[in-house]
RNA sequence: GGGCGGAUAGCUCAGCGGGAGAGCACGUCCCUUACAAGGACGGGGUCGCAGGUUCGAUUCCUGCUCCGCCCA
């Protein structure tokens, strides 16, 4: 029998386990109409760069569940693939080109999406890399990335269904975010806000009639070029004569009316403001109301344009200053007050956002929306934990159109063509082969447009199985079990995924959702490289191994809270345990000395009480761990296997079958169980950690050719033994007496303590594992009748028990004190519970159990006190 | 402005109507033949603050303070 390796080392291990795993294509998942299936699709991670710890997480979570599945007998896919994330990638590779010192359009549109593709290689490699070595179980033949050609394919049909249906449709009436210096609209979700300190401006409107006219109040001066109208409200007794009449806008000599409005804020400013339907998506609102007319004075490069007369060139943030001068040399400035304000900024290069008028394609969802909400509301998705529902709900009923098209070069290019000759777009897959119906020219030229990221990655669980041909992966995967992902992504992709699902496919994508918690370091902070934050999975899978990794983060993975603050060093302490597995695999590989548990009889053992109180043990457990991971409580299924493996299963049983195995009676149902109890609880613990399990389990007789395809354990409640866990329970609580007694009285390690035990009605369940005793407390243990108690003697109390180390009259003076603390404990505690039984609206009130339970505890700490009193009167009397 | 989450031992977190818990860290002792990446024992907390409900509140309700996230 060869003899394993003392410390586990995952290097030997993880590798080429993965590779084994896939090598026999364990990871595959096909339609099989005779097992029922069980899916997750990857939240695709984007090709922006390498993945971090939240990725890690993430992914652990998702193979968790695979797994766990899968070993319940499902037919489980788990989908892997990656995002083109269209202009988060684009900005990358720009970045990448300004350090070169070029711009995209040195490279023109070709050369930059050869540009772009190249790091779509590296990194698309990278991120497949880190994720096989964390170890997950996805099924690698089907990956996809978002621009492979029949996922393109799968985005263009959507577009074009969509159009057909009239949901997409091309519009300049709305006003969007535009983003300068990406020269793109972006998305709402795009725009981060942040306060910033400017001024307000107040500046006076002559009137067009030559009187006084009204004083406005405004952030952004820049935009009086554009101004169209002043606005006050309707109840505003300060203006209401001017409500009709009209006043020139400064610097333009524009004559504009005064409007009367309700969206108005009197208290802001003078209470009069400026409308800009050009610039301004609530003025755009007002304007639309009175039929303004929209002046535009910013170009989309952030230049100020014609319509701006002598400030056309400058900059608008320059432009700002000029025109706040030139109003104040015409002496038109009332006042200039400092004034905090939120800004818009792109969150991908921080440019303050532009609103700004622009034709664009739009898809109107509200109906999509609703139907997704519905579905949500009457549980067809349930959220993991549930809170998440209404952010999403509240989220789908507040929709607006959603603008679509996006002015970049990396993306799904809009199947819209347009005749050169006259101005109405054919939407189509391919370039139509008709001439235009409109002028009859054949000339066209596709929309240079590409889609939003989001609209791509709303198609993903169902664009992944091959929609929209009618495939067998379709029909038997869709919809999927669950999607697992960060709560930042519930609008961007969860959201958008029901409603796409539910309008091609008819049905919901998934009928779970959990939502992990978002990674943080020890100081709460985002992880993030350019903070410094960031932890990268692949160094601590290299010091530590991936199944320390993936339980350091499971573990702490609680649906109580909704972040996770993580630090390396806590990988150390689960990698910890990896190696107590790794030892208690190697003490039963040589516990059964060559015996072959398979071929015993589990019904026809002579089981000894902690053989019975272990298997208890397990099959709680299996029960408490199959719940946990069926509710996502992945905390609750990792503390459970830890407790279970390190505190009992080691610290205890293991310990005690070293004892039960010196009898040749005992020694075959003791072998079995150590086996036993440790392959099941591998068999539980292999969805977190992978690697060891298998490599521990590997190293025991074991049934079939790896524990990944091994069948989850069952919980029997046959196995179930109420009455030898009481037994076990008193049994340690002897045995901790003694150590601590033995402690307190310095025993050396290697020294036998004499022990005597009053025990009463245990005496009979204790003296039948009197060698259990000795051998945990390392102790002789004798068993006494009350009158024969040693004196002087250091005495402990276990429930009924009194454990008693007799003593000279040194060791007794040390240990009266002990034993005083310990009474004034107990004298603590009958006062409490005698004041609360008392109480007669307690004992009237209160549930007869809680009522019951109490004087119990008044009977246990009465008779504690009693022999805690005689051992301090014995020890005193002594002194 | 609205919504959500958190505040429990030095740190990270469970628990959440009737006895304050875990892991790490800390202290003492021990290289006892699975494991020193280990074992045994031990110290450490007015459960954020103020009210309320209740026989009883760390746990439920209200308000407040602080931290974080999201939406407008």
């Amino acid at each position: 029998m060869q003899e394993l390796p003392k410390a586990y080392d995952p290097s030997q291990v993880e590798e080429n386990w993965y590779r084994a795993w896939m090598e026999r294509g364990y990871f595959r998942a096909l339609p099989d109409p005779q097992r029922a299936p069980w899916a997750v699709m990857m939240p695709l991670p984007n090709v922006t760069g390498e993945l971090h710890i939240g990725h890690a997480l993430n992914n652990t979570l998702q193979d968790v569940q695979t797994r766990f599945w899968r070993m319940r007998g499902r037919n489980a896919l788990y989908q892997p693939g990656t995002d083109h994330a269209g202009i988060a990638t684009q900005n990358v590779v720009e970045r990448e080109l300004a350090r070169e010192g070029l711009r995209r359009e040195d490279l023109g549109r070709e050369g930059f999406e050869q540009r772009v593709w190249r790091w779509v290689h590296k990194y698309g490699q990278i991120i497949y890399t880190q994720l096989q070595r964390l170890g997950v179980s996805c099924d690698w033949d089907r990956k996809i990335f978002t621009l492979d050609p029949d996922y393109y394919d799968a985005v263009l049909e959507a577009f074009v269904r969509l159009h057909q249906r009239g949901r997409i449709y091309r519009s300049r009436d709305y006003m969007v975010n535009w983003c300068p210096r990406c020269a793109t609209a972006i998305s709402d979700l795009e725009v981060e806000y942040d306060e910033v300190d400017s001024f307000l401006w107040f500046v006076r409107y002559p009137g067009a009639d030559g009187s006084e006219g009204v004083v406005i109040a405004t952030q952004r001066p820049e935009t009086i070029l554009a101004d169209v109208a002043v606005a006050v409200h309707p109840d505003d007794a300060r203006y209401r004569h001017l409500v009709g009449r009209h006043v020139v806008v400064p610097l333009v000599d524009r004559a504009v009316p005064v409007v009367a409005d309700r969206r108005v804020d009197p208290e802001f400013g003078t209470g009069a403001v400026k409308i800009t339907p050009g610039h301004d998506p609530l003025d755009y609102e007002v304007g639309k109301d009175h039929s303004l007319p929209v002046v535009v004075v910013i170009a989309e490069d952030g230049r100020m344009n014609e319509q701006a007369g002598r400030f056309a060139g400058l900059d608008r943030f320059e432009a700002r200053e000029r025109v706040a001068q030139a109003l104040q040399d015409l002496g038109l400035v009332v006042r200039r007050e400092p004034y905090r304000t939120r800004v818009g900024r792109c969150d991908r290069c921080h440019t303050v956002i532009e609103p700004l008028l622009s034709e664009q394609w739009f898809c109107d969802v509200r109906e999509m929306a609703q139907r997704a909400a519905e579905a949500i509301r009457t549980g067809r998705v349930r959220f993991f934990p549930e809170r998440w529902a209404r952010v999403a709900v509240d989220w789908l009923d507040n929709i607006r159109p959603w603008c679509i098209s996006r002015q970049l070069w990396w993306g799904h290019r809009i199947p819209a063509w347009w005749c050169e000759g006259c101005s109405q777009p054919v939407v189509s897959k391919a370039a139509p082969s008709h001439p235009c119906p409109g002028c009859g020219a054949s000339r066209w030229r596709q929309d240079p447009d590409v889609l939003d990221t989001w609209f791509s990655s709303a198609l993903w669980p169902f664009a992944t199985l091959g929609w929209p041909q009618d495939t067998d992966d379709l029909r038997y995967f869709y919809p999927t079990s669950v999607l697992i992902t960060d709560r930042g992504i519930i609008f961007l992709w969860v959201c958008r995924m029901i409603m796409f699902g539910l309008e091609f496919m008819g049905e919901v994508p998934f009928h779970h959702v959990y939502i992990n918690p978002t990674v943080m370091d020890l100081q709460g902070r985002r992880m993030s490289k350019s903070l410094g934050t960031g932890v990268d999975p692949l160094q601590a899978i290299q010091r530590y191994g991936a199944d320390a990794l993936r339980l350091g983060l499971v573990v702490r993975c609680s649906q109580a809270q909704q972040d996770l603050r993580f630090d390396e060093k806590m990988v150390a302490d689960t990698r910890n345990f990896a190696n107590k597995i790794w030892n208690a695999a190697r003490y039963v590989h040589r516990s059964l000395a060559g015996w072959d548990p398979r071929a015993a009889d589990p019904d026809r053992l002579a089981y000894s009480t902690p053989d019975r109180w272990i298997t208890s043990r397990l099959h709680r457990t299996v029960e408490a761990v199959t719940a946990a991971y069926q509710e996502y409580e992945f905390d609750r299924a990792a503390r459970s296997l830890y407790h279970f493996l390190w505190s009992e299963y080691c610290d205890w049983y293991l310990e005690m079958s070293k004892v039960l195995l010196q009898d040749p009676a005992a020694q075959e149902a003791t072998r079995y169980t150590l086996w036993r109890t440790l392959e099941v609880s591998l068999r539980l613990l292999h969805p977190i950690m992978p690697f060891v399990t298998e490599a521990a389990w590997q190293a025991l007789p074991h049934e079939g050719e790896s524990l990944m395809v091994a069948a989850w354990p069952q919980a029997d409640p046959r196995w179930r033994d109420d009455g030898g866990e009481a037994q076990v329970a008193r049994l340690q609580e002897v045995v901790r007496e003694i150590r601590s007694l033995r402690a307190d009285l310095r025993t050396p390690p290697q020294e036998r303590v004499d022990v005597q035990l009053v025990a009463g009605p245990e005496r009979a369940s204790l003296e039948a594992h009197r060698a259990l005793v000795e051998f945990l407390a390392r102790a002789r243990v004798a068993f006494v009748e009350e009158s024969q108690r040693p004196h002087p003697a250091a005495g402990g109390v276990a429930g009924p028990v009194e454990v008693w180390v007799p003593l000279d009259r040194a060791q007794a003076d040390r240990l009266a004190q002990r034993a005083r603390e310990e009474l004034e404990e107990v004298e603590r505690e009958l006062e409490r519970v005698r004041a609360r039984l008392a109480n007669p609206d307690f004992v009237q009130r209160a549930p007869a159990e809680v009522v019951e339970a109490e004087r119990e505890r008044l009977r246990q700490a009465e008779a504690r006190r009693e022999k805690l009193t005689r051992y301090v009167v014995a020890g005193t009397q002594r002194a």
